[in-house]
DNA sequence: ATGTCCACCTGCTGGC
DNA sequence: TGCCAGCAGGTGGACA
């Protein structure tokens, strides 16, 4: 499920029941997921109340009053499941609120993650010191992706995944990106233009914007939040399309691996 | 220092 | 119907 339009959404529809609510208890039904979770963050965030919930890259920030931040990544198979109708296999961390909203993280493949960290501490956690910009934020932009690409010996596919050039793409948005810009996944991301390296910006920030879009048209009624994925997928142009016609010039759609991971391009849209 | 590969897990699908 | 191989939205540590 989870790339930045997905974490983004799941955090809108947690925003909604967690914020300036306090948290009446917090159930480990395990001590770890990807990693170990914080022994001590049940005790942490029982009785704190959330201020606002916002999100950094692919994880989702629960801040609470007395200036802990819960940090959440949902990994591969991580989902949020609002007021759960009864316990589901893998639902690892639930979280009760003072009103009796229940939230319970899902992870079959635990590849997520859950920690907690002082909130004056979180520029420089572990986790977020080296994340480059937010891609819908202003430190995005030619220059600066220029910057970062500067020199790359890599194929852009893999450089626009590597979380310190830019922070939140996955694989989806990285295919579907490229595609929307015409830029050939194998392509030095050192040997890239300016002018395409600008029409490359415009493309990841619509491509993001247009999915956050089609995910909180649906918010209201809580799909994201209670996990189903399917509602942006339906607006994808090459990714899981093999052998579909590309929506713009009708050639069918490639796949290649890249780095083990399964790339979708057009070859005639995307052809340097 | 860079770039690439693999492990970490479970579940699902498609071919035999 | 069952079994098995292959694949899946991420990340970070091990290697060249």
């Amino acid at each position: 499920m989870p790339e930045l339009p997905e974490v983004e959404t799941v955090c809108r529809g947690m925003a909604g029941v967690l914020e300036g609510r306090r948290i009446a208890r917090v159930e480990l039904r395990r001590p770890d997921l990807r990693r170990p979770i914080p022994a001590d963050l049940p005790a942490r965030l029982t009785g704190a109340r959330v201020t606002h919930v916002d999100r950094r890259a692919k994880y989702g920030l629960v801040h609470t009053d007395r200036g802990d931040v819960a940090i959440l990544h949902l990994g591969m198979s991580g989902r949020i499941r609002l007021d759960p109708d009864g316990d589901e296999k893998h639902d690892h961390v639930l979280i009760v609120t003072d009103d009796g909203h229940r939230l319970a993280f899902n992870d079959p493949r635990r590849f997520g993650s859950l920690d907690i960290a002082r909130e004056d501490a979180l520029e420089a956690h572990p986790l977020f010191a080296h994340l480059g910009p937010e891609p819908l934020g202003n430190g995005f932009n030619a220059a600066t992706l220029a910057a970062a690409l500067k020199d790359r010996r890599s194929p852009i596919k893999a450089a626009l995944l590597d979380q310190t050039v830019v922070a939140g793409l996955g694989n989806i948005y990285v295919c579907e990106a490229l595609h929307q810009a015409g830029i050939s996944p194998t392509r030095l991301a050192g040997s890239l233009t300016r002018p395409r390296i600008d029409k490359l910006v415009r493309a990841i920030r619509d491509v993001l914007a247009r999915a956050i879009a089609s995910g909180g048209s649906s918010l209201r009624d809580y799909a994201q939040v209670n996990g189903e994925l399917g509602y942006f997928q339906h607006q994808w142009r090459v990714y899981g399309r093999e052998g579909a016609p590309c929506p713009v010039c009708a050639t069918p759609v490639r796949r290649m691996v890249q780095a083990g991971r399964s790339t979708f391009y057009c070859p005639v849209c995307q052809k340097a």
